[in-house]
DNA sequence: GAGCGATTGAAACGCGCGTTTAACTCTGAG
DNA sequence: CTCAGAGTTAAACGCGCGTTTCAATCGCTC
């Protein structure tokens, strides 16, 4: 076959470390150099494996949806479980995702890619932003089948968009909160809070009374 | 005096070309010549007005803050407005900020500079973000003096990341509904849907029975 | 161990970058 | 008119970029 079955090391090497410098320094910003120095290969290892710089940096969005996909996928609870129990299951999760990403390039390299759209942001939308929408809208139309589509996106969209927020944010909760706030230990807080504002505006007619 | 008094147009120009350079391209994206050719000026104007780059760069961020404050202030309603109208007033003004800066460069520019924080941020924080969250969080406790500071603060960034996802995910919501939904059109519905949201989570003591 | 792709290595290529230089033009004061 | 100073210009500088080249080396089959 033409593509080799086995996988040198130093393919991958080369995706960690431009992962790494990409969501550093950017696309731009980045240098192939850089790369190959954090990756310890030689400046036309770039080339060689991947083509040139643009592949290598589609490439390494591949593999950064599937490392987070198979480091913190999202499950919700079985079937008897109510909305509160699959809610809390969904933010926790998606916050656990956002702000360990944090911590690794992989959040950084998808919050530069929003900021700056470019060739990768058609796969970062269906592969990460996507599915998380519609498993939520299934949620919340379980609650309330009666609610317009538009209704339904609109409650979807305001979820998404505060745990999103505490990702996207981060920069500036650093300067006005310290780095401290609103981090990992804080997630069962932010995902109570944001959980209950969403089931009162959902005005679900008089659930479990507590 | 040491500083002209009299401002030659060529540093407007550069400082309006640079903004729309920088904005689509980023920091390091963006080069001087292409900022001088849109400027319709010498290479060596950058360097002759400003110093360097970096130092054009953190002056097109105040020129930024200067015609956005001018053009689009957020002034609430007069002494004896509901909670419901000043907060209309605040995520109405606030919405349009976001959604209209989406069309001029200022708004591309602070994103890219929360998603790639730089010497810039500090100043994007303190001349953007605190204005508008401690606006907000007087008008929250007014209504509920009874909050700890910490959900205060929860609530306020609650509402504050459901409109600034609206024009943070702009090239998501592109991808996923088109270009035209939610945009300046919908800005009221928008805005209705989360003031509505929000007054629920307050759980306020019963107000006016509408 | 000979032969042969796959992979790596050091050096170089051309290019475009930010910046500098020095000559030129304009303008207003004396 | 003179001339000093602010502003502009074309040309060049050195540098680091992405990429290419080609020889050296590896890892394997026979």
């Amino acid at each position: 076959m033409t593509t080799s079955t086995a996988q040198p090391k130093t393919r991958l090497r080369l995706l960690e470390a431009a992962g790494e410098v990409f969501a550093g320094e950017g696309y731009e910003g980045a240098t192939v150099r850089a790369i190959c120095r954090r990756a310890k290969a030689n400046v036309a290892a770039v080339n060689y494996h991947f083509g040139d710089k643009e592949a290598l940096y589609l490439e390494v969005f591949q593999h950064a949806f599937e490392t987070i996909h198979e480091r913190t996928p999202i499950v919700l609870p079985e079937g008897e479980a109510s909305l509160r129990e699959q809610l809390e299951a969904f933010v926790g999760g998606f916050l656990q995702r956002l702000l360990t990403a944090g911590d690794s390039w992989h959040g950084r390299l998808m919050a530069r890619e929003l900021a700056a759209p470019g060739p990768a942001l058609r796969k970062v939308t269906q592969n990460f932003v996507r599915p998380h929408i519609e498993l939520l809208q299934g949620l919340i139309a379980g609650a309330r089948p009666d609610l317009q589509p538009d209704q339904l996106e609109l409650h979807a969209l305001s979820l998404i968009g505060q745990c999103v927020f505490f990702r996207h944010a981060r920069p500036i909760l650093d300067v006005l909160y310290g780095p401290e706030r609103y981090t990992r230990p804080d997630l069962t807080r932010i995902r109570d809070h944001i959980v209950t504002l969403f089931l009162h505006g959902l005005e679900l007619p008089a659930e479990e009374p507590l």
